[in-house]
DNA sequence: GTCTATAAATAGATAGAC
DNA sequence: GTCTATCTATTTATAGAC
């Protein structure tokens, strides 16, 4: 979990630093963070946010600047997570093959741990970005160039065959991405006989996906 | 393009039906595709639908019942085009490889010819289609039969492997939605230094994909 | 069919009491 | 740190003139 927040962004002319309200500060983090990932960021009132997290609607201001910088440090927070966990398997000493695998199980473990963040920025990379400042795009680069690590590697050693990259990337983080967002979409929908909706499992996802990326990936 | 609107949601006890402002009604229709596209439902306010169509915000209610009715109908309209299309696909005497190379390229000309489609339904899907209609809904089943018609022939004949149709469905709509959306993003980006949004082109794409739905349906 | 003007509701954000 | 009350801007939607 650790949703660690970063407390830097406020405390600037604000109240004394003394008291420590972190509970209420997290409250406020993972309401929005659900919210802002149902609904996106146009779709959600700030009064919302507040009801959810059970506080009130000043409380949001008090501990973040407005809306989007409570929007920012949720992704940002998310992104940071992820890549940490990217950067350990592309600086492992194991093969091109295995860092692909590892990657594919990896991005669901995440999004089992912050469900909340597929749609975000599924939702995010589909609009163009619109609502990330530059800290938080350089996340996101950084997620991309580790992939191309892992690429570039296997096609050094032979074990994989030459690819665009942003095209294997897409390939493997799009039906990730949707997959997550749809599972999430079924959980809170009631026709569940919409075939779009139906159940499969963490285990068969994996497998399938780590599937066609090393298909892809095949020489010949 | 084609952009014949259906023209029997409105007209109950609307004005004599002896006028036609077709025009304008398709002025209407394509702005608010543009920027329902771009901006998502929410994103969108109905009077910047209204000053991009150049006409007044009245004008929306007057050609259409709602905000809400409107984006209904972009929806259904262009749905209804791609349903057409794939539903030629899967009656076609091809083989079933042919059918889903066949399918591939023809998600890119309905993106092509309606660019503001994949951002749209990706967002729905994503968001658990909260806007959409059961006709709607009806249509995107269709979708999703005709490709597990697809599927379903090629593991009858022997040419395919077994396969969750849904996971193969995603693994191959999800990233051409989510090029799509990424080519549409770029384009109205500032910082085209974003790697994100570099440029692939359609016959890179649609080989790329090709090869990804034959590879992943490859029997061993 | 098209416009102006406006009603009615909701949104983001702040002031100030406790 | 937390709340109530409120200000202001925006937004959906409609009434009514031309």
């Amino acid at each position: 979990m650790s949703v660690k927040l970063a407390g830097k962004s406020k405390r600037r002319g604000g109240p004394r630093p003394g008291a420590d309200s972190t509970s209420t500060r997290q409250a406020i983090f993972a309401a929005a963070a659900e919210a802002f990932s149902r609904y996106g960021f146009n779709g959600v009132g700030v009064d919302d946010i507040a009801k959810a997290a059970g506080v009130n609607k000043a409380m949001i201001y008090y501990h973040f600047d407005d809306k989007l910088a409570l929007y920012r440090e949720i992704v940002r927070d998310s992104l940071r997570a992820f890549g940490a966990a990217v950067s350990a398997i592309v600086d492992s000493p194991e093969p091109a093959e295995q860092k692909i695998t590892q990657w594919v199980a990896t991005f669901v473990a995440i999004s089992e741990e912050r469900p909340f963040l597929p749609p975000l920025i599924l939702r995010e990379l589909a609009e163009g970005v619109p609502h990330l400042d530059p800290d938080t795009l350089a996340l996101i680069r950084n997620l991309i160039a580790a992939f191309g690590c892992i690429l570039a590697e296997g096609q050094r050693t032979g074990a994989f065959r030459p690819v665009n990259p942003m095209l294997a990337y897409i390939t493997l983080l799009a039906p990730l991405m949707f997959n997550a967002a749809r599972e999430r979409a079924a959980a809170h929908h009631e026709s569940s006989d919409f075939p779009m909706f139906v159940t499969i499992s963490h285990a068969e996802l994996i497998r399938h996906m780590q599937q066609v990326a090393l298909r892809m990936l095949q020489k010949d």
